[in-house]
DNA sequence: AAAAATTAATCAAACGTTTGATTTTTATTA
DNA sequence: TAATAAAAATCAAACGTTTGATTAATTTTT
């Protein structure tokens, strides 16, 4: 068995399928065979360059959410009010959210799922590292008086809660904001809709 | 194939059993043997009451979407206010999303599965039949010039993301609200807690 | 006794994984 | 540089298990 960090082709190939498959049908959703086929290769791979195809599932969320973890720190700019981080840190989540569609998807299929144990418990944690770095911003505003007095916890479920159906949006979702098909849906004007609302949303929210 | 409406003590048993499964491991992840030993009936039984697995999954889908639609429209009532109508709009979502948990945990797995073709377009209807009803109220106010001009599409996202994430909410979201379990967190006070936020924002959303 | 309900036994298909052989690439030796 | 050895990558085939479903036999109800 080899799962060492070393990548091939053909190990990229597996992964990079088997995020737009997870994304598309879940973890179970996806055989083995049809990861094979998909991404042009054998069978055997999976286990070759991963041990397991939960294990290649589990290494696909670590990549990705560790990714974005990293993203938002950068914004934790003493100097700025925060008014400006809030809107930077609105910027910053629809970008992602956008661009990284699929991840976006696999973790709504993982977080209500309940099966493999631990990778819960590692979704929960960054989940929560997402919510803190709201969550500070949220209190030193109200701290500083800037900000009114409002119930937190909710508001943070109110941003990732409006994105994440979004994202994970069925027909119903397209009609709902009158776009044509998934693409448009998707596409820049949509993305800066989003930015839109929500900065607004909070401005409403948290303004005195 | 035995597919009658007619309910035996053990096709009940099992439809319920079933949903409470559903909403734990999803449709995957309740095998039809799981589904007997659990039930306490036999394997067979699966198909001699539903015909197979997934008609079974059908209907229960089926029963408990439809009463979610038929217990909005009582609220339509012409003589009242948009902000009344909002108003006890928010009570009931609210009240329906935490006394039917299992079906909300199941449907947020269902949006997002692209599996069993027909049934995604089942529930899109379904969604999209919830959302025509706040959107129209919002349009009403908008028209009248009792709420001021928003986004409503991504209004009524809003207000099914945040109750979405917060009822299929993982230990991340526990701590969010301060609670200390999964009961706590499902029980009146933070019910009523969810009901006086989103009334709140609305009112901050839509007030002139 | 006929019909309906329930059971244990059985089925083919699909699943994730492993195997042993083969090819391709890399490293070593002459 | 050519020949050779070692390592890594790839493959088709098969493994044992689990899946959803069905059968035929049995029990219960009417």
């Amino acid at each position: 068995m080899n799962t060492s960090i070393k990548g091939t082709e053909k190990r990229e190939q597996l992964l990079e399928c088997a995020k737009k498959l997870f994304a598309q049908k879940g973890y179970d959703g996806v055989s083995t065979r049809l990861l094979a086929n998909e991404s042009g290769t054998n069978l055997a791979m999976i286990s070759y360059y991963f041990g397991s195809k939960e294990e290649m599932y589990k290494e696909i969320l670590d990549k990705n959410l560790i990714k974005l973890r990293t993203d938002v720190e950068v914004l934790q700019n003493p100097k700025s009010t925060p008014w400006e981080k809030l809107n930077a840190i609105v910027d910053v989540y629809v970008e992602r959210f956008f661009t990284n569609k699929q991840m976006v998807q696999i973790v709504f299929k993982e977080i209500s799922s309940n099966k493999r144990e631990g990778l819960s418990k590692f979704v929960s944690a960054k989940m929560m590292d997402n919510f803190s770095v709201i969550e500070n911003i949220i209190e030193e505003g109200m701290r500083k008086k800037i900000f009114r007095k409002v119930d937190g916890g909710l508001l943070i479920m109110t941003i990732f809660g409006t994105l994440m159906i979004y994202i994970n949006g069925n027909q119903a979702c397209y009609k709902m904001m009158g776009a044509k098909n998934g693409e448009e849906y998707m596409n820049d004007a949509f993305k800066e809709r989003m930015k839109v609302y929500l900065k607004n949303l909070l401005k409403n929210q948290l303004s005195k």
